[in-house]
DNA sequence: TCCAGTACTGACTATTTTGTAAGTATAAGA
DNA sequence: TCTTATACTTACAAAATAGTCAGTACTGGA
């Protein structure tokens, strides 16, 4: 039996935005509709395979749309849906805080790498 | 060459929190502190052993605080730093969505297991 | 003609993350 | 004495996640 209930909805956003890039994605489409090399440009680091697999997952959750302007070669947006919108709006406050605190994360990923070395 | 520099401050908030089951931790602190084994029941599906990795990986990272009460058998309970109650109420914001988009989010869920099947 | 660029797929591998199961020391209670 | 409970560790296995590289079909430009 799987389990579809959550005990608080923290969980059901994390079912939603679970995947390393997915985050970042939909914060970057809330700027506008973007095509997917854009899109691989602004999320540091994805690969094309992590950006293609996260986007359809979106899409597929329907959070984003995607638009296929059936040309030759391939013309392709993303944009958020209503949905994706709302969700959007609900990360805002997490970027504030992580670019008021970005300082202080710096260095503890700073110093998380200086333990690994140690060992 | 390690970057520790971050394109949007969302990317500061995921490498604090990157990680299945820590804004559930927070979350469940934000009420209060809580021993071991009663976050063992707050968070569905954790395991033990993930728990603890988790709890370790953020009291170093200063989210949250180690109290040992020095008994035995041990007593040791976990309570957010202001840096993790700072968190916190940014989370809260992403609890709203998934209170008020619970039951899209479930079908969601659902309709992903129905795919599943169907491959 | 040859090369670059588009969005995307698929095979295969590597890394990271998570889980399972067992064990540690100790004390209180039946 | 036997059981239960605490917080935690360790070895190992599995699964999720990510990465690399090659290939597709087509066009426009050098």
């Amino acid at each position: 039996m799987t389990e579809t209930k959550f005990r608080c909805g923290l969980e059901a956003v994390l079912a939603i935005l679970g995947g390393k890039w997915k985050p970042l994605i939909v914060y970057h489409l809330a700027s506008g509709s973007k095509r997917t090399g854009q899109l691989r440009r602004l999320v540091t680091n994805v690969s094309e395979k992590m950006l293609i697999q996260h986007l359809k997952e979106l899409t597929d959750d329907g959070v984003i749309r995607r638009i296929d302007f059936q040309k030759v070669p391939p013309h392709v947006e993303y944009e958020l849906t209503d949905f994706g919108r709302s969700l959007a709006q609900v990360l805002a406050p997490l970027c504030e805080w992580g670019t008021h605190h970005i300082d202080e994360v710096a260095m503890i990923v700073k110093k998380r790498e200086h333990v690994a070395k140690a060992a």
